[in-house]
DNA sequence: CGCATTGTTTACCAACCGCTAAATTAGAAG
DNA sequence: CTTCTAATTTAGCGGTTGGTAAACAATGCG
């Protein structure tokens, strides 16, 4: 028999120091750092991090030099990593109507951005430096707005393509703010969808989402055509 | 001549110590932790506010036992002091038809809620612990939702007085949210309302807010009586 | 003017935090 | 088994933080 290895059954909580490879490491304490600062906030503690980890707090500086570069690793594995350029392609094809791109569209995106740590994470960002929400919304004015103005003229049977005016951004930010905001109501609020709690959700969520789609798109001609100088109240 | 008074013209950045009545300091310190927890979050050191205040953090604890406590006034006196009992008052007026008291409401509402302070502070008890958005919700389900949920089935000329289904809150959640929306845009993600920033504010926000309530309006009864069968996509 | 009240400050503590440097030690190679 | 590399830990520093105790001083009163 070889020398006995370490590891009764894991009777003690010593996990016994382990050796990782650098990327297996770097990929844990990302992973957790994800974890932790979605719970936490970016002013979590790197020494609570580490303990989670089951480490010393002064390895994550042999990983990432500050916790500031942790944090950006975090962001862009976060906010970077899982924008899909195929829904571009989607909202651009031209054999489907408008209706079920945009419930095709939002159901998925739904499915990568209501998620705990994506939602927090983004609006911790928005509290404090607004580094991560600042580039975000120049990426949705640049690659997501623009389709999603431009399919709406279509479903309206306008054949414009000027400048969005104030109001039908203000409409369509209400349809993506829709969305958002059930991430905001389950995972900052922790105010599930109505009463039901965790379960159920998914069904749930593409059922809802299909409404609001239908919602905005039924809405949005007759706002837009009411005459202007209806101005009582 | 008497004493002479310490009062040089303010040459130097030394505001010479001065003595208020508790009540007064008492004031100063609630609003001025007001502002200050709405900039910096709950997690802001005494030290900045009260050198923010032109004090010594120390004279913070003569009026607040613990930071908790003072977290704890600023609370209350944001989220119990802005409510107006009026609202409830208005959407239940027999006389006003449904669009005309939505619009209302929402237009008053907004101003209160659509403030820096409300809307951060909000946000910043969502993210750790829950206190004050729990409180507020729970005050929306009793005072607020039921009444909308009443006026806007007034409108469609639906007369049960039954339980709110899911997809009728969540439409509704769809408008509440909307409005709140445009608070976060503004004061966490610093996006203002379409590039247009600081100014005009007011009275755009008011016609926004009658297109939102118009879309919302129109778009409940197509949603709603849709048939549920179409379930393809 | 003298004195008491009390609003306000100075001095201080214990714990925490990001970060650094040096000492350990697990694991692969010979 | 020995040796070397480098993954990981121990020890510690300078600064910060909520909170406490005691000293100081502005104001009202007799």
């Amino acid at each position: 028999m070889s020398s006995i290895r370490k590891n009764p059954a894991k009777t003690l909580a010593e996990p016994a120091r382990r050796r990782l490879t650098p990327a297996d490491r770097e990929r844990q304490i990302v992973e957790g750092a994800i974890a932790f600062f979605s719970e936490h906030g970016l002013d979590g503690q790197l020494r609570d991090l580490a303990k989670q980890l089951g480490i010393t707090h002064t390895l994550l500086y042999h990983y990432f030099p500050t916790k500031q570069a942790l944090i950006g690793r975090v962001y862009t594995e976060i906010f970077e990593g899982r924008w899909k350029p195929q829904w571009e392609v989607l909202l651009d094809d031209k054999t489907l109507d408008v209706e079920t791109k945009l419930t095709q569209f939002y159901s998925d995106y739904a499915k990568v951005i209501l998620q705990s740590d994506w939602v927090r994470i983004f609006v911790f960002s928005g509290l404090s430096d607004r580094y991560i929400t600042d580039r975000y919304f120049a990426l949705l004015r640049k690659k997501l707005f623009p389709r999603l103005v431009r399919e709406t003229r279509k479903y309206r049977g306008v054949s414009s393509r000027s400048k969005p005016t104030g109001r039908e951004l203000e409409l369509l930010l209400g349809l993506h703010g829709n969305v958002f905001y059930m991430g905001i109501r389950r995972w900052i609020y922790g105010q599930a969808v109505h009463e039901m709690q965790s379960v159920v959700m998914n069904s749930d969520v593409e059922h809802y989402i299909r409404d609001k789609v239908m919602a905005y798109l039924l809405s949005v001609s007759p706002v837009l055509d009411r005459k202007p100088n209806s101005k009582k109240v």
